[in-house]
DNA sequence: GCGACAG
DNA sequence: ATCTTGTCGC
């Protein structure tokens, strides 16, 4: 992936700041079908330690799910962990990260929550809308709303996650018998399709191999 | 005021 | 997220 635009961006912003922004870039946020096809489905993850945040980002191609690329980016933690805010303690570290990436992904997988967020602007809203691109946001507890109904043991199995009466996810088994994740449209998908194309992405384990992978060369050193 | 709260 | 050993189960 090429060098995005200059500054995307300024991160140094207060809490209430970061609130607006959200709100403002909030709709943008586009609903559509996602590319179909034989596509390459990046995953992201940033692990966090002694003040110093890792981004990494591996990109995996579908059927196979093999890595066709990586990368990697250090850097200071600019922000606090405050819920809600998410995307301004780790965007700084994954948009370096991404630039250092061989290939363009089509679409990409955050460890967090897309719309499934108090303003509907998780950081895979925030990273889909400034990449323009294909997001989906994949967490594995719930910030706001709750499970409508009862979720089958299957895989596959899902129901959607309400707030304030609106479907702002999917909770989705993707391995029978374990706890299910929670599937949110960050930018440029439809629920449902990012829904198969997170269970396509989970043939093994609950975490989608994208993240997953992403996971682990976060938590690696270099 | 109290409890909840992605990573 | 991070700090941490062993342990139950497929």
């Amino acid at each position: 992936m090429q060098d995005s635009r200059p500054h995307p961006h300024d991160w140094n912003v207060s809490t209430d700041e970061a609130k607006r922004i959200q709100r403002r870039l909030a709709s943008e946020v586009t609903e559509r079908a996602l590319p179909d096809g034989g596509e390459t489905v990046a995953g992201i993850d940033v692990s966090v330690r002694d003040d110093t945040a890792q981004a990494a980002v591996s990109v995996l191609r579908l059927p196979e799910l093999d890595v066709v690329d990586e990368a990697t980016h250090r850097c200071e933690v600019p922000f606090p962990y405050v819920p809600g805010l998410l995307s301004f303690r780790e965007m700084p570290a994954v948009l370096p990260a991404l630039e250092r990436l061989h290939s363009t992904p089509d679409v990409f997988v955050t460890d967090s929550h897309g719309a499934a967020h108090p303003r509907r602007f998780g950081l895979a809203c925030h990273l889909g809308v400034l990449l323009d691109a294909p997001a989906i946001g994949v967490a594995k507890s719930i910030l706001v709303g709750a499970p409508q109904g009862e979720l089958g043991p299957e895989k596959g199995s899902r129901v959607p996650l309400v707030d304030d009466g609106e479907t702002v996810g999917t909770v989705l088994r993707t391995r029978t018998d374990v706890n299910p994740v929670y599937v949110s449209v960050g930018h440029r998908c439809t629920l449902d399709g990012a829904a198969d194309l997170m269970l396509d992405c989970s043939p093994r384990y609950k975490i989608p191999e994208p993240t997953r992978q992403a996971h682990k060369l976060s938590r690696a050193e270099g």
